[in-house]
Order: structure tokens, then C-alpha cells, then sequence
DNA sequence: ATACATAAAAATGTCAAAATTTTTGGATGT
DNA sequence: ACATCCAAAAATTTTGACATTTTTATGTAT
């Protein structure tokens, strides 16, 4: 049976959270883990005490740990608070950062237009899907890159898994045209970035997540 | 020798890290908290995992704990992420929430100021800054209390935690007028609010805040 | 049937020791 | 003096057993 060091535990349940492997608001019972990751219960503890940094696990004294609760409304009030943080990283990196976050920025973009064209190209694979959601978040990521908050950026982080989770355990259906949009919607943001238009770039980020309102 | 309970060690540590008795940067090691608490590493271990979620705890794999680091740009970084937060749940409150808002601002304000009078005529105990430092926190934690988003009031928590820990470790002497000053930036946030003055309120909570920038 | 009390089972939390890793301090060679 | 290597010490992580608490199941009385 394959070994898993700790930090191999810690992504894997990182993604079965993000991907609603493990549904939102389920229990999580560090005996039932045991097996699988073949360690003790202690290690599995530590690990999810760990992911309740990121807000992917709630945790409670004597009541153990749950995967995130989910409903229409966390959604709604994750994916606008999401939005004032982006937003805020944003401006402040069109006011103040350089031509290297220019290039990161564009980069990031690069990537994530080739996945999205093969995406459509081809159709959506489970395996497209998992490269698509990280590319998705190093773009945005490289949007607030050059705020020169940390904590903001830490903040991002955090709040960008928790609506993730959010989203893909209530999104079960992409609609036909939801990526085209989503595509559309990624090149207006980084337009805007580059033109070093605060305003624009804003609303370009609202839009963007006004269908999670 | 006295024994803890878990959740005494964690808020021993809590008031511990927030007013800088376990200095910003520092190691934290579970062995030598171990003979205070009475307790074993583990347990240690396991609560200073959970303040790491604050934030007011920093944690590497292998390399343990540390006090989070402080530093001029540090603070000023934690104060403008906290100035936004206040701002937006400030704002949302003035827009959305109802009477019972106002009446726990209005307590909340009532609280703080009577202890701020007993320490402009009897001079600054620690005892007496204890008490101010949590009536401070529940009063700003009442005015973005009706802005209807659990994401923002939990980040906001952590923001305000680090940001008195930044403050206190660098801020050794209080000027005569210091606090003067706060009651009057106190006041003219609780006037803005009431008053239903969206602009007012958030310069309000930017001028309570710029010292620290 | 419903509510309540109680016992059994399951889950969670705590501990002390063992295994692993990092840090420290000194010896060696350049 | 400076860097490198090695061994000893210290710190951290993991483990499996044990203690405590919560949950579930069962039986009893209203």
C-alpha cells in the first residue's frame, strides 16, 4: 500500500475539499482516514487542524472536524467579499506595481487562455478541469500580485479556496456557453489591468463573479 | 500547581501573544510551555496550531512556531488591510442593519467610553489597558456587525488580533494626548455611523487608523 | 407514541515515548 | 579567518495506548 508523507495528506485532502471529493458540511473522522493514509489518527488531526487555517475546515472543541458547510448564501457572501479583496489587490497593483507584474500577469494569462481554448476544443475532462482550477487561480493571483499587501494576498488565498469549495459543490452543471463567457470575461480583466485602468478593471472583476451574487 | 484546560492555554496564549508578553518573532516552543501548563507537547502543540489560524501564530513544517514577526511595514500593511475590511463592513451596516445595530453600537460605544474616562483621570494600569484593549475590540467589532457577512466579521477578528499585535510590540509609550485623541476618533465614528453617513464613517475609520500607516 | 433516563458504542482528546529532523558546536582542512 | 564536515544535543513529528466526551441505541415510564 502506498505511504503518504504528511504533506502528501495535507494536498490530497486540500483537493478532495476544493473538488467536493469530500462534500461540503460532511463529517470528517480522522479513523475513517487512518486506513487510507496509513498513519495515526494524531497525524490526521494535526493535518485538518492545519486546513482550518484556510477555512476549508471548520473545527470544534470535542465535536471534531467538518468539511465546510455550503449554501446559496455563503456562496453569495464568500464570492463578495472575494470580490472587495480582488478588487483592492488589483487597483493597488495597477497604482503601483512594475513591468515584472505586467509579465507575470500576462504569463498567467497565457496559460490559462491555452487550457480554456483546449477546453472547449475537446470538452471537459475531469484532468482539464483540475489544470483549468489552478491556472484559474494563479491568474487572479497574478492580478493582486503587485499590491504589496501580504496580508491581502494571504487573505486572497484563503478565501479564493473557500469559494471554490463553495462553487463546485452547488455548480454540477457548466452550461455550453459558461466557459466562453468565463473566457471572455479573463481577457477583459487583464485588458483593463494593462491598460492600468482602476475603474474599468473593477468592473471587469465584478462581472466576473456577479453570477456567485 | 494550577491546571488548564485547554481552552485556558489557548486564551492564556492569546492574551500572552496580543500583548506582546511572548515577544513578536520569538520561538514558541511546546517543550517549556509544557511544565507551565502542566500539560503534554502535544496539547501545546495542538492549541498553537489553532492560533495559527488568527494568524498570530506562524507555523513551518519542521521549523515549529514563532510569535508572527513584526516590523514598521508590517503593521502599516495589517492597519490599511483593516482600514479596508472596517470600512466595507462599516458601510454595509449603515446600508442594511436595523435598529438592533444601532443599539449594540450604541452599548458597545458606551462601554468603551466609560473606561476611557476612568483612564484619562486615573492614569494607564495594565489592568485598566486590558479592559479598554477587549471593550475596543467589541466596539469596532459592533459596528461592522450588521453588514450580514460571517466571512468579513471572522476575517475582520483576525485582522484586528494581528494588528494589536503589531501595535503593542512597537508602541511602548502612550503620549499624554494619545488617548484623548482615540475618544474623540471613537466619537466621531459613532456620530458618522448613526447619522447614516456612509462617506463620513468610512474617512472616520481612515483617520482613526492613519497613525499606523 | 413521546419523552426521558441509561448503557453501549463510537469518536475525540490527551499523554508519554519513540522516530525523525533540525540545530548547535567543535574539529578539520583550506 | 573562513568554510566544510561530523557528531551530539535539542526540537519537532509521529505513534499507539489510554482517558474523556459525545453520539447512538435501548429500555422504561408517562
Amino acid at each position: 500500500m502506498k505511504t503518504f508523507s504528511t504533506n502528501e495528506i495535507y494536498s490530497d485532502l486540500y483537493d478532495q475539499l476544493i473538488n467536493a471529493v469530500i462534500p461540503a458540511g460532511s463529517k470528517i473522522k480522522p479513523v475513517e482516514l487512518q486506513s487510507k493514509y496509513g498513519c495515526s489518527t494524531n497525524t490526521i488531526r494535526d493535518t485538518l487542524l492545519r486546513l482550518s487555517k484556510i477555512g476549508l475546515v471548520t473545527f470544534q472543541m470535542q465535536r471534531g472536524f467538518r468539511a465546510r458547510e455550503t449554501s446559496p448564501e455563503k456562496r453569495s457572501d464568500i464570492a463578495k467579499f472575494r470580490v472587495l479583496l480582488e478588487q483592492e489587490g488589483a487597483a493597488l497593483s495597477i497604482r503601483k506595481a512594475g513591468l515584472d507584474w505586467e509579465i507575470r500577469l500576462n504569463t498567467a494569462h497565457h496559460k490559462l487562455s491555452h487550457i480554456e481554448k483546449l477546453m472547449t476544443k475537446h470538452g471537459l475532462t475531469d484532468e482539464h478541469l483540475l489544470v483549468w482550477s489552478s491556472a484559474e487561480f494563479e491568474f487572479h493571483d497574478a492580478l493582486i500580485s503587485g499590491c504589496a499587501s501580504d496580508i491581502l494576498i494571504e487573505t486572497y488565498g484563503h478565501i479564493y479556496a473557500q469559494f471554490r469549495q463553495q462553487f463546485v459543490a452547488q455548480e454540477r452543471d457548466f452550461g455550453a456557453n459558461y466557459f466562453e463567457s468565463i473566457i471572455h470575461e479573463h481577457a477583459t480583466i487583464l485588458q483593463a489591468a494593462l491598460a492600468r485602468n482602476e475603474e474599468a478593471c473593477k468592473q471587469a472583476i465584478h462581472d466576473h463573479m456577479k453570477r456567485n451574487f
